[in-house]
DNA sequence: TTAAATGTTAATATTTGGTTAATGTATTAT
DNA sequence: ATAATACATTAACCAAATATTAACATTTAA
């Protein structure tokens, strides 16, 4: 499987932080580590996490702080509070700054792996609901992204590898226009390298055998750049 | 106002009961006290609560169990543990019976109000989508869900277990679109890993097996997404 | 004109799913 | 208490779907 749950872990020790990443990643989860609020932020902002795990006492910028920040980007993603605090206040103000959960160091990596579970489960739903675009329509094609469906007119549809519909997609939502190999190789394959690379050519080859259904739609190489999925407009008519 | 959350407490400490309910209607929830498991799980079939709080050391029926035939009455509503116990193997316990929180006894009532207000919050927009439908018509079967019956056109119904009755139901709610295998797992099986998903799987087998009887009803697999139950409209005709 | 990049097909590897049966676990009946 | 039962999980084995890698042909850009 791929789609591991991806941590975002803001932790100051670096030791500590080493030892929580690695005990999670052990557990199947992707994990990122920062070693400061600023940084965290930082990290926030370029990805997408389905987690937040939060010390609260670090320098520069406080776990609250940066909880804050959080919430003003994303009011969804859940928050876990480290904190080796206990006070009354803080625990308060942790989940005044939007909390989803809080645990004392020093504390048992199972029951934090407990928590993490219980709290991506009852957002999981939510997170799923965010939908995005998942129909398209390209020269005489329809393509349903969640179904993985390609429909040619009335055709019975193909359907359509994860792959093969992820990078479909990706040419698509760049109809006309470059998609550069390195988008296709990070996202889609997460990881750009000779053989990804050559993994994505073979995908190329098996899109353009399904599209030649209709000959207005083609993939076009830009050497040495990415591909562009063209449809040559009607207008010779 | 009408509509303050309401909230099923199980304490078996009536003097401690009395004052937390006090307390907590003080902050405007509607509160139902219940003396010991049996009791709370009358309460609960006999109405609907926003949030349960059950003592963990009870006669009779202890939290944890209450908890299981909760979840299996109604799989959404969220449950806070309170005990007097701080092991991890209870706390571990716990979480395994669908706990959305755990407090331990001696426990500041102001941390509990936040707790109960985070959690409430973040319930809440599932909640109103939480569907009181129970009766399903799919092709040519009828599914009672609440008495998990699934009839075929006038034959004797199959009794559903519990899990076939839920997978079921999910499947109809999504019915020609996908179902995600994740959802399923964690709303259904409250855990995501190999096991539950075998499990899942086992699951379809025996409802596909129960809707052989009608030749137009069908369960697809989306290789790696989850499941899509589909109907076969009766077009040519 | 040659190294790098791409096109294409086939072989191989990996992951996921289908199914049945065995095992585990809790509840109910005797 | 013990057996019967319902239900859920785990194991085992196989099949299908998907992804990667290899091999070789062709194209492109300096």
């Amino acid at each position: 499987m791929e789609n591991n749950k991806r941590i975002l872990l803001v932790e100051d020790d670096l030791n500590f932080g080493a030892v929580l990443k690695d005990y999670l990643m052990l557990n199947d989860f992707e994990v990122t580590l920062a070693k400061n609020g600023m940084e965290g932020f930082e990290k926030f902002k370029k990805d997408v996490y389905d987690l937040c795990i939060l010390d609260v006492m670090m320098p520069y910028k406080d776990g609250y702080t940066l909880a804050k920040e959080i919430r003003e980007k994303n009011s969804e993603v859940p928050i876990i509070f480290l904190t080796a605090k206990s006070m009354k206040e803080d625990v308060l103000k942790g989940y005044k700054a939007g909390a989803d959960d809080y645990l004392n160091k020093p504390f048992d990596s199972e029951v934090l792996l407990m928590k993490i579970k219980a709290i991506i489960q009852r957002k999981s739903a939510d997170t799923k609901a965010e939908q995005v675009q998942f129909e398209f329509n390209i020269g005489k094609f329809h393509l349903n992204s969640k179904l993985r469906f390609l429909t040619f007119q009335d055709e019975e549809p193909i359907k359509l590898s994860p792959k093969e519909n992820e990078l479909l997609k990706m040419l698509i939502l760049h109809e006309n226009d470059l998609m550069p190999r390195e988008l296709a190789l990070t996202k889609i394959w997460r990881d750009d390298n000779y053989f990804t690379s050559r993994s994505m050519d073979v995908y190329i080859a098996k899109l353009r055998k399904y599209l030649k259904a209709d000959e207005d739609v083609e993939i076009l190489n830009i050497h040495g750049e990415g591909f562009r999925l063209v449809v040559k407009s009607k207008v010779s008519e």
